[in-house]
This record gives C-alpha cells, structure tokens and sequence, in this order.
DNA sequence: CCATACTTGCCACACAGTTGCATTTGCAGT
DNA sequence: ACTGCAAATGCAACTGTGTGGCAAGTATGG
C-alpha cells in the first residue's frame, strides 16, 4: 500500500535524514516526486500544489532539492525543467520526451559517453529521445 | 579564399535553390550561418546583424531556415537555441555544450539510436554533452 | 517559551520568444 | 520599366518560464 500519507512520510523521512528543516512546502513537493513514475513540471506540480505554497517558493523548494542532491531536473526542448526524485547515482540513462503530450519518461537505456577530441573536458553526457509515447500513438 | 562575399553568394545561391524570395534580412543571416564552424544563438546572431534587421525579423528568418530544412537548431540546457546550416541529412551528431563560455560545437560522435519500450514511437535521438572547451579548460 | 536563522509570500523584474497589424519590398506579369 | 500584390519586415505589446528583493512568518535548538 503506497498511499499518499506513505508518501509524505518518505518525504519526512528524506528530509530529515538530510538535516533540513521539515515545512509544509518541501513535504509537499517531495511527497509528490515520490509518488511520481515520470519527472514533473514545474507547471504540473503547480497545479496539485495550488492551495500548499504559491509558484516562487515552488521554484526555490525545486531548486533546493537539486542543490541538496535529493532531485535532479532533466531538461527538455520546451525549455521547461522536469524534477525526480530517482537514485542520483543512476540518472544517466535517457529521457523520451513526448511532443504530443509534452510528458518525459525515463528508459532504461544509458547514454554511453562517446570519445570527444583532444582538448574537450567531458563532464556529462545526456541522451534525449523524441517522438510519440504509447498514450499519443493511439 | 572564403571571404565575406563568398559566404554571401552562397547564401544568394541557396536561397534561390529553393524558389524563395532573397532579402537582406535571409541573405545576412545565411551568411552568418555558413561562416559560423559552430552553431549560433539568436543572442550571437543579432550582435553582428544589428543594422541589417530587427530581433523578432531574425527569429522569423530563423524558424523560416528550419521550416524550409536549410538549417537545423539545437537544444541546450540554458533553454536556447542555437542554428546552424549543416547539412540536415547528418545532423545526428553529438553536440558539446562547454559551460564556461556556453559555445556549442559539433561533435564527430553520432547518437546511435537505442531501443525503447513496446508502444514508444522513436522519431529522432539528440545527445547533449556537457563539458568544458579547450579554451575553457585554460 | 524565546531567539534567531531559515523559509515563505508577494511584488517586480529578466530573458527568450511570439503575435497583431500597419508598412515596405521582392518579383511575376505586363 | 511599371504595376500589383503576396510575402517580408518593423514595432509594440504580449506570453511563458524563471529570479531577485524584502518584509512577514515559522521550525527548531537552547
Ligand atoms: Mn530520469
Ligand atoms: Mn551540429
Ligand atoms: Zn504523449
Ligand atoms: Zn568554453
């Protein structure tokens, strides 16, 4: 059972264990990364959030969880963050971004890093993939 | 010798292949373009072309350059684009986004199409890496 | 319970890009 | 070369995504 109390409590508990304040905003906003199978918007979580905190703390509570390691964000072609809260360890793999109903998925394949030339300092590879997800191929 | 002018006649040449009307505005912005070894933002664009056309006029000629398959853009993750006249049929490379200077350059390194769930219609694979440049690096 | 540093809400702002519309311009037809 | 007209442009206002400043509220250690 993974209600949605179960998820406030992993978020309770993630917090804590980073030595960080509990506030309604961040248990929020984690519990529904939590509950998540794909990375959210910030516009979606807005939506579900609407009566928990207004769109700036939002914003910063996002940021905050990517600075603190606890999410990371994927980036998108409609300039539009997506935030999850899977393993950090095993982000690399990559993202399928769905361009008729703007959702992102993460697959299993990982992005294997290719040589680059001489000279380059290579610090971060991501694959992106486009086209139509199973709900939009109708 | 690739001069100036050079670069402008092929863009005369090019916009004429296509049986499109040749501006100012189409010509300076192509010749930028095949001048360029990398990828250009709007932001670079309207530096150079300030006195040949106004802003939104360089997004339309931009877009009008994708639409009619003569350039391609690229994504990156500081939500800009960049342009670039390449050709279309190998634009399947990598690019490398240096985030000292935020420069984008071609990568060799072609994003070798992986393979998704049953029911994801896979249409186009970009891989993004991040990174510092050689002249970044120092 | 208190003090205080951290967090939030609200405002205004920044930046990339688009839309509406009146004016100008490239060029096909004469 | 001239003309007519669709296509391209300039300008102003607008949208969407995200940030910064600052006063008010609150979580937590003592
Ligand atoms: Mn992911
Ligand atoms: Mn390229
Ligand atoms: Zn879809
Ligand atoms: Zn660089």
């Amino acid at each position: 059972m993974t209600d949605n109390s179960d998820f406030e409590l992993r978020a309770r508990e993630c917090l804590a264990r980073h030595g960080a304040r509990i506030t309604r905003a961040r248990c929020a906003v984690l519990a529904r990364l939590f509950a998540s199978a794909r990375p959210l918007s910030h516009h979606e979580l807005e939506q579900q959030l609407a009566d928990v905190c207004d769109r700036v703390t939002l914003y910063r509570v996002l940021n905050w969880l990517v600075d603190q390691g606890i999410a990371h964000k994927v980036s998108a072609e409609d300039r539009v963050w997506r935030f999850s809260v899977e393993s950090h360890a095993d982000h690399r793999h990559a993202h399928f971004h769905c361009h008729g109903c703007g959702m992102v998925f993460c697959m299993d394949a990982k992005a294997r890093s290719p040589s680059v030339p001489q000279g380059f300092d290579l610090q971060d590879v991501e694959m992106t993939l486009r086209g139509l997800c199973p709900e939009c191929v109708q």
